[in-house]
DNA sequence: TGTAAATATAGACATGCATCTATTTCGATG
DNA sequence: CATCGAAATAGATGCATGTCTATATTTACA
């Protein structure tokens, strides 16, 4: 699990912002895969739960109160944050605590970055290439 | 289904970085959808190649010709993308072409920026008031 | 006006996923 | 060692969603 983890965060270090040039089929694929976690609404409340938290950890029982769902689906949803790399969770007594992987989340807002000047341009670049199908089917 | 992008796009400048204070229902639920949207391999490609693109703007055609997809399976996506308010259409004699919304991706990246300093931490803040359950059912 | 090309829409289908209940695992503690 | 509490796992279920084919819509043009 910690492999599929690290993975995630290569392709992520790997990508460049999607303004710059497309992503290939492997990257989009990784970077998907990170989004995907976020695009739940619960998820998202849990890892700003989370990333929001002072001491920079937050113990299970803490957030599982801090909705009305059941503690497997809180677990669950936690799980999903996990195995994308946003989250890092560790057992101290019977307790677990969950904290934000910044990196993560940095290569993230990286991605999704602007080119520096306003809206709808930039400094003009040469027109990236468009990737043609391998083979256009049906 | 202009007003649903709009609508969108306030959520989105109302919404705090993550790591700044939790996100409220009604924020998460607006920015999950988003995500959501970015969630999906094809669409991210989609959105790299509209994104990148020199003149901002891209015919349908050509991202069709992109993809081992059929055209109405890219038309769906681009309806996604379009509805969260990532990209915007017009159309110009026989094609449509479509351009990003740069704001749009600029409150997402916002959204996942970190605090100034390095990793876990940052200047200590007090803690973030978890929010409680209305009512803890079962 | 009628035909062709570019997109969009409709509807079907299979897979994915969020949630639940029930059970298991693991550590603390009497 | 038995039990309790915290968290994770297993398995079931209903709804969401990505994809397809077929059809409709729109624009250009003969």
């Amino acid at each position: 699990m910690k492999g599929r983890r690290m993975e995630l965060l290569e392709i992520l270090e790997c990508s460049p912002p999607l303004t710059r040039e497309p992503l290939d089929a492997e990257q989009a694929a990784g970077v998907a895969r990170v989004f995907k976690a976020l695009g739940d609404p619960v998820r998202l409340r849990i890892l700003s739960i989370v990333a929001s938290r002072a001491g920079g950890e937050v113990c299970v029982c803490d957030i599982t109160g801090a909705f009305e769902l059941s503690q497997p689906t809180i677990s669950h949803h936690l799980k999903v944050l996990k195995e994308v790399g946003l989250l890092t969770s560790e057992r101290r007594a019977s307790w677990v605590y969950y904290r934000l992987v910044p990196e993560t989340l940095g290569e993230l807002s990286a991605l999704l970055t602007l080119p520096a000047s306003g809206p709808a341009g930039g400094p003009a670049r040469e027109s990236a290439d468009l990737p043609a199908a391998a083979a256009a089917s049906r």
